[in-house]
DNA sequence: AAATACCCTTAACCTAGGTTAAGGGGTAAA
DNA sequence: TTTACCCCTTAACCTAGGTTAAGGGTATTT
């Protein structure tokens, strides 16, 4: 509970009641490994923050075809944030690829503590705009990078997540298969 | 300047004295066509809000090809938010696509809002986070649909875009060719 | 009213990356 | 301790989409 707390301390720190109001409706869950949090025809309810672990976000094509959006680790949040606010049935998955231990909070306490402490709108608006960046910045790369090089890149800007998931799992957070990734290694250090 | 507030609306309503201190800060322009807001290089120093026109951010390859990240058309938000955050150069590319008029704020300006009415804090949020759910929406689409089907959907969800933009606009905002566009658009509608 | 710059289309050829299939090694579950 | 499931790799073949080049039509600019 503490590392939540500390989390935001590279924010807007929270004072006393913020932090009595905010960690009062936290629930906490142990997850195993392949366990679901969401998936597809769920309205999504809560946000979640993982304290230890890794959960993966993804969807699944017309083929079904696993297509991963993002991975959160340690002091980082998930949630379908589309299904969240629109409280609409979700068409994407999040499931633990370690088992894990997160905190969640649901959509109406959340809410809650948007209207009564304006600091959680300040430190979720600093939040969710760097993830806009990151988005956005992945996106053009897509576009304007070669599959090996953004294969490197991933390498070298999540070394965290590089270490504990496998290659098929990255090759699909970067819009590749497997079978490719391998091969483009190959001839990358054949050179 | 009446039509930025009742913009608002659609969100948290400015009261009076925000409305005040939000507009003091605004300052108007007239762009035109191709003229550019920001250029690779520079650091962005502003958010701007499109009253009328059309503006792109694009980034550049390695190539010289231009890629699309986003058009903002009337009621809509245009920046790169990771070099006005960070106050880093910007690798992007801001430009008139129409003779426009836009209203910016500064970075500090903004700042001085944020911490002084809050309510822009969440105003800001909730508009961050639709436009986080809109760009996840499209990376998924990108690496799971093929791009006529894209470009289709495009069409529908986009028609005020849709309407005024040339093709070659679209395609690279697609992450494709206007030659393979044009193809593809040919071979649909044979069958 | 020219001149220029875009924009769209077609077509031939090319390549990054996908698909299918198979084998082998590691690791979690029974 | 098996069994089963991943996960990684290789290789042959395939396809969505890129590249280059060229022509004609429309807008802007001058």
């Amino acid at each position: 509970m503490e590392k939540i707390i500390n989390y935001f301390n590279s924010y807007l720190p929270l004072d006393q009641s913020e932090i009595q109001a905010f960690t009062q409706r936290l629930i906490k869950k142990r997850i195993k490994r392949r366990q679901l949090l969401l998936q597809e025809g769920d309205v999504c309810t809560h946000f979640t923050y993982v304290e230890q672990g890794c959960l993966k976000m993804f969807g699944v094509d017309d083929n079904g075809v696993e297509h991963n959006l993002l991975f959160a680790a340690e002091n980082d949040w998930i949630t379908d944030l589309g299904s969240l606010h629109k409280e609409r049935p979700s068409r994407l998955y999040i499931e633990a690829v370690e088992p894990s231990v997160v905190y969640q909070i649901s959509k109406g306490d959340l809410w809650y503590l948007y209207t009564n402490y304006p600091k959680f709108d300040r430190n979720f608006r600093v939040i969710i705009e760097d993830k806009y960046i990151e988005l956005q910045d992945r996106l053009l790369q897509t576009y304007s990078t070669p599959a090996l090089e953004r294969y490197n890149e991933f390498l070298t800007r999540y070394p965290h997540l590089a270490l504990r998931l496998p290659n098929t799992q990255i090759a699909s957070y970067l819009g590749i298969t497997p079978e490719f990734l391998s091969r483009a290694k190959k001839k990358s250090f054949k050179r």
